[in-house]
Parts: C-alpha cells; sequence; structure tokens
DNA sequence: CACTCACATGGATACGTTTTCAAGCATCTC
DNA sequence: GAGATGCTTGAAAACGTATCCATGTGAGTG
C-alpha cells in the first residue's frame, strides 16, 4: 500500500499530453481550456503533488526562507518567529529555522547549512559582525537584519548627539518619527532609539539620577541610546553587560545591585535582563519600585504578572518577523530598505519616585 | 563577482578526475590516499560545497526535519523548539518549522507542504486527530509526536482507574516508574499523568476539595489524569477548557472563578492557562495563596517571578525535544517507540492551606 | 485560396548529485 | 607464469521538474 507519489510523468500519460503541458497547465501557463481541465482532473484523481525537489533543482534554488534567531526560549523572539511564519506561509514559502545562541560561530555555521541547502533568503537576527554576513552577501543571499545589525567594525561608534535632550517631553504622537535609516542594509529595526529616550526621560522625570542599563548581547544600539539619553558625564559602572544566557543574566543583574547600592533605578535591555533583575531584586530584598525602579525593554506576556506589573518598552516583535520577512520576498532584487517599527512606553506598576 | 557555485564537475576537472571518485571521496567511500589527497585539496581550494538540492533529487528525499508546534509564544514550545534544534544540529540535519496556532486545518496544511518539501521525518505537537496524521503516515513519513498525541476517536476514553489513589505519597523516586507505553506510536511524552495525580495530592493534602482545572487544546490526557485523581464524584463544572489563544484563556479562568467562588485551588493545565489564572485572579482581588491556591501545568522562567512565586509541575521540555528528534531520526525503519519523561512537582509559593 | 500569425503542444535538455556497472590494474596464489 | 582476487576508477543512468525550441493546428487576412 505503500504508493509511492505520482510524478508529473504518470499525470502526462494519464492524462494522454506531454509532461511539458501539464507544467505548464499547474505553473499557470497557456493551454486550451480543454486540456487544461482534463490535466486537472487527472492531476486530482491522482492526488498528485509537484516535488519541491525536481523544481528546485531545475531553478536552482530552494523557495524556502532561512531564520536565524538568538534563543526561542526567548518569548521576545519566539514573538518575532510567529510573525516570520505568518508571513512565510501566506506566501506559501517553507521556513527553515536555525537557533544561534547568540554564538557567531554557531551562526555561521548555520549559515553555511542554508548555503549548503540552496537557501537564498534568509531573516537574521544576527550575532556575529559584518565579517559573518559578508560571504553570504556575496554568496547571492538575500538577507534581512531584524531587532538587530550586525556589529560593525571597532571603532564606529554611533554618534552621539545631545542636541534634543532638551526638547520638552510631549504627547507620544500617534506614529512617532522613525529616525533617519541607517544605512542601505535591508533590515526591519525596533525604534529603541525613541523607545530608550523615552524610558529614560520618564526615570528622570520620577527624580532617578543614578539609573543603570543592563544590557546584552546585540543590545550596542540600545546601550548608545542610553548613554546619549542620560547625557555625560557618564557613570561607567552603571552600564553592565551579560551573554544569552540567563545564568549570565542573573550574575550581571544580582553584581550590579550589589556594587552600586546607591542605583535608584534599573533599565534592563531585554526581557532575559528583565527577568533576572526582578530575580536579583527579591534576592537581594530590594523592593520594586520602592528600592528600586525598574523598566523591561520587551513587553512579554508574564509583564503583566510581576506585582508590580513591570513597566515596559514594547516592541512589535510579531510585526518586526512579519515585515522582515515581506521585505526579503519582495527585496528580490530590488534596492534594499530599512524599516523602523514605533516602540511604546508601558507604563505599569514598576517605577516609582525617588525616595 | 557574482561568482556561481562550483559544481562537482568543476573539482572532478580541476583534479582530472571522474565526478564519481570526487562523490566518492567527499562521501567517505573509498578512494586512494593520492587521489583523495588531490579531490580534497582541489575541493578546498574551490570552495566546493555540496548542492543539498543535486543529493536530495538523487535521494528522493530531503535532509531535512519537520517541526509542527502550536504556538511559538509559548514558552514550553520554545523549549521544546530548542531541544529540537540542538539535536538536529548534531546531526547536521536542517529543520522546517511550521506553527499551526493549534488549528487541524492549517496543521493539514502544513504536513501537505512539508510532503511537497519531501520532508519525510516530522517530529509534531498535534492539533489534529488521527484523520489528520493517518495519510501522513500513509505518505511514508516518518512522524513521532511531542508532548501530545493526536486524538483518538471520540469514545476512546482513556481507561480511569482510581485504584491506586489510595497510595500513601512517598519520596519522589529520582526514575520515576514511567506508565505503560500507550501503543505502538512513536512519542516522546511527559508523564502528565503522575504529574497531575502528584498535585492533586499536594493540594489535597493541604486540605482543598473544591479543586478546579484549567485545560487547554492537546491536555485530554492532563484532564483524564485530573478526573482520576480527584475521583468520582466529578464536579464537572470545576473542569473547564479554552483554545489555544490568550484570550479565550484568560476567558476561561475569570469565568471559573466567578461561577465557582466556592473553589479553593485551581489547576492550570498548561502556562498560558496559568497566566491567564494569575491574570483573572488579580482581575477579581482574589489572593494567591490565601484566596485561591494555584499549580501551573510546566515550569517557565518568569514562574519564579511571580509573587508568589508558581507552584508548578515541571515537565522537561527541552528533553522532550531533544529525544523526540533523536527518535525520528533513529527510527528510519525500526519499530516505533514511546518514551515518557518524569515531571517534577515544584513547590514555590503560590499554595497554601485550606482556611 | 495562399499566406501569415498566434497559439497549443510535446520532445529534448539541463539542473547537481549518487550509485551502479564494468573495466583497468596490481598483487597474490598455486 | 597463468589465473584469481581485490581495489581504484570513470562513464552513464537516474531522480522530477521547468524551459527552450520545433512542430502542428487553427483562424484570420489579403
Amino acid at each position: 500500500m505503500e504508493a509511492k507519489r505520482a510524478t508529473i510523468k504518470d499525470v502526462a500519460e494519464a492524462a494522454g499530453v506531454g509532461v511539458a503541458t501539464v507544467s505548464r497547465v499547474l505553473s499557470g501557463g497557456s493551454a486550451s481550456p480543454r486540456t487544461r481541465e482534463r490535466v486537472l482532473a487527472v492531476a486530482a484523481q491522482l492526488d498528485y503533488r509537484p516535488s519541491a525537489l525536481g523544481r528546485n533543482l531545475r531553478q536552482r534554488r530552494t523557495g524556502g526562507i532561512g531564520l536565524l534567531v538568538p534563543d526561542l526560549t526567548d518569548t521576545f523572539f519566539g514573538q518575532l518567529a510567529e510573525g516570520v511564519l505568518a508571513c512565510a506561509r501566506s506566501a506559501g514559502e517553507p521556513v527553515v529555522l536555525g537557533s544561534t545562541g547568540d554564538d557567531p560561530e554557531q551562526e555561521a555555521e548555520l549559515v553555511g547549512m542554508l548555503l549548503e541547502q540552496s537557501v537564498d533568503r534568509v531573516i537574521a537576527v544576527p550575532s556575529g559582525g559584518a565579517d559573518t554576513w559578508a560571504p553570504a552577501a556575496r554568496a547571492g543571499m538575500t538577507v534581512v537584519f531584524a531587532d538587530r545589525l550586525p556589529a560593525e567594525r571597532p571603532g564606529d561608534a554611533l554618534p552621539g548627539s545631545t542636541a534634543d535632550l532638551m526638547l520638552l517631553d510631549g504627547v507620544l504622537p500617534p506614529p512617532p518619527p522613525p529616525p533617519a535609516p541607517p544605512t542601505g542594509v535591508p533590515a526591519v529595526l525596533a525604534d529603541d532609539r525613541a523607545g530608550i529616550r523615552t524610558a529614560v526621560r520618564y526615570l528622570r522625570g520620577l527624580g532617578h539620577r543614578r539609573i543603570a542599563f543592563l544590557g546584552g548581547p546585540g543590545h550596542d544600539r540600545r546601550v548608545a541610546a542610553f548613554r546619549e539619553a542620560v547625557g555625560p558625564p557618564a557613570d561607567e559602572d552603571l552600564v553592565v553587560f551579560a551573554t544569552g544566557s540567563r545564568d549570565s543574566a542573573y550574575a550581571a543583574a544580582s553584581g550590579l545591585f550589589q556594587s552600586r547600592p546607591d542605583l535608584t533605578a534599573v533599565l534592563a535591555g531585554g526581557n532575559m535582563l528583565g527577568e533576572a533583575a526582578v530575580l536579583a531584586a527579591r534576592e537581594l530584598d530590594l523592593r520594586v519600585p520602592r528600592d528600586v525602579s525598574l523598566v523591561m525593554y520587551d513587553d512579554v506576556p508574564w509583564a503583566e504578572l510581576c506585582s508590580p506589573p513591570l513597566t515596559v518598552i514594547a516592541q512589535p516583535g510579531r510585526d518586526i518577523g512579519y515585515r522582515a520577512c515581506e521585505l526579503v520576498l519582495r527585496t528580490a532584487g530590488r534596492r534594499p530598505r530599512t524599516v523602523v517599527l514605533p516602540t511604546e512606553l508601558i507604563v505599569r506598576g514598576s517605577c516609582g519616585p525617588l525616595r
């Protein structure tokens, strides 16, 4: 009963036509209504499904879309992946997934695998720098970055401008004006500069002056935005970094609280860092927001479950994924575009006035 | 500069040998040390990477592994996916991902896509029933179920045995004795029967008698275990169901609390249900655990962040994924096996004595 | 009616690989 | 030294499709 799948040849024979005709009918090419009907009927009757293998080989490309994220355990990347999948499904494209663990080496390996599979369209949350991604582009891949850009060569610090810090806080305009798109690399990013700036202003408005930043891998732009927002003189001890793991995040948070008991507010650069901050604060008997105020980048469902519920900078993870997928599908040969999506400060209960 | 990839033919020419020899050398076949060396050198120099397209077509199968989960936004499935990815990477296999949204129709569609891609090994958290999966098996797919089994035909209620309810609670033996593997279908499951039973006993030990169960899609086995554990007479109003969405989960939880203010404990069948329960309880000013005790199936990082931290039934999501992937790789033609992994009750602070 | 033009059609080819098969060659055995 | 044995090797076929090209058919035009 292990009937092997019918091939285009079987359909052609059964319908009494040539394989070329069958191929045309199924690909939407021109054919007489009469034969078209017959071919379709036979195909349906034989339960024929064209083999992606043959097609791909013939056209020298795999239809699919590659998706590379650091860690699916991080809810934000889960949201992002769901967005990509939604868009890909509506386009009928399969998605091949890789988890990099925020390790450039694994990332490079996965890129190699995609290359081997002839997957020529990739959307990635990059861990490695330009040196990882240059080969991919050179091999003809269309790659769209999501959520982050690959690290620039060292020394390319973002130009810090403190001029607009003096602006008055106003009502957030419904579609916040996106900043100038970085460069020509195709990417979909959240406007984290605006998000961070809004959060810092909010904290300053509550009276906080010693605000710390908990950063993770790929948070360079957020860190830069933070430094810009707090303005010089920067207190460098108040900016600490973790690697991608939960342990590392906890260690960073705990170390921060212990080494700088004078800090009054913490801005966590991602939801895993926020998680760590809540945990570390509790462990050290610091009450939120009484002893320390907390703002977390990323809105995730459980932010509302904490007590107090966490004030967050929300970025539209699902939309980022969806747009990135749209971009990678349409930017076939066209000029790459960068999309910046708005963030939103959602005030809940984890920040209080300085006391 | 858009150099097209070198093919096996190029390597053969450059090395002055036949393509068959190159293929053999690269596939680990036998060859004289002399030619082997030369071929390898040339291949490296040309940066040759064998095309998966050609290989797949020749062997009539795509190397990859299909992975179908209901929702990547659910942390548990994120963990599971990470496990699958880890195993697949170590085997050098690509993973093509699909998110079913707990919708049998979408699931069937995704199975069709995998079939079209000639992905013949799938690991799935099934949403649909046997009717969805029979065609897949008939088409020659090796499918391993993870976390759940496809719904049986209506009427196949699990045989409820209440005999062992009278056993004394003991120390949990390090490797809890797995129950008899259901049938011949290959699957990797958590021992949710034991997990639920332990949790119910724990709650009863605290004095609770009116315990409710919040179920979601695919929680049939958990519901059955719950019914078995609380024993007759079952209070059917205390078992409520939600679909896969967060809204639905919240509605179910809120409805439950309002319609049965007399309940004293809730067992949430999954982490999204647990999330909803916490939220609904807070909204209705029910304090945990003073007014209502709460146990959640699934240990997720944020369970510890709630206050009080949630008492949970932990199941090893990552291991489930990893083992499922191992199974789908090794169960090439062999006899299918079912693996049951232990669960663990992790007591934190969300349960208290009846008052 | 002859000619052209548009279009439908099928044969043949190419895509890059693995695998089968037979041939070539050196070594071993009697 | 003749035959057998083992290993290495390359030519060729096959996988299922899309597409080029030539052929055939009908209608339309002068």
